[in-house]
DNA sequence: CTAGTCGCTTCGATTTCCGAAGTCGCTAAC
DNA sequence: GTTAGCGACTTCGGAAATCGAAGCGACTAG
């Protein structure tokens, strides 16, 4: 039975949940993107990329559309000229702050 | 500035552990097996299998050897006849499962 | 003796990621 | 007017990660 006292069936749910979370997160770079974007603040795709380090323009390219798509950033297009992008946490994404501060804080004592 | 007011160097050290973590956690089905072994109990690779679902044979034996490795679950060999092997959470990996928590609590509203 | 299970490993194919180079439109400096 | 740099990406070949299937040895059940 679960750590905490659960039903089997609340146990199978969670785990169905924790696994759509991650069909998302377990790829490289998302977590780290929302997080950034969590801490810095709305910002533009070559400043998120300097902010976030090590990620390939392609793939960086490949998440802000992912998570545009799933809600969890807003993308904001400034036609300028110059044209200019924002990318910024969704209240969707910004929900998930708290769970990744948890993460950050277990990091730096366990890693 | 962050959405926390921190200071601009928390917030880069929370990122550089969020980074750490999600060198981990940003791996298909990690996450997925450290929660499965939250929800459900110390467990045997072929019923670990079957509870994450969907995941290969050969990336559950890489996922569970790098989170031995990393502290996070115990393998613990019983050498029968037949043998049995047993994985279980660590208190380091137990660790995490407040965060897991949130993100499942936070997929069954928004994913 | 046969079939099934456990706890994996191996391997070829597929998918994901990376790094480099590139595009277009703009601004700044000379 | 020219050159260089920047932003916001896209493209592509190669590397790495993942997958699915098949397999292994040891055991148990019928």
């Amino acid at each position: 039975m679960c750590v905490k006292q659960l039903t089997h069936q609340q146990c199978l749910g969670a785990d169905a949940a924790l696994s759509r979370a991650f069909s998302l997160l377990g790829k490289r770079w998302t977590a780290v993107v929302l997080g950034t974007l969590g801490t810095g603040g709305p910002t533009g795709f070559r400043e998120l990329s300097r902010a976030v380090g090590g990620i390939s323009d392609s793939v960086l390219s490949d998440r802000l559309t992912e998570l545009t798509q799933a809600g969890l950033i807003t993308r904001t297009v400034d036609a300028g000229p110059p044209i200019s992008v924002t990318y910024a946490l969704s209240e969707r994404g910004a929900a998930l702050m708290p769970a990744f501060e948890q993460i950050s804080t277990w990091a730096q004592e366990h890693l």
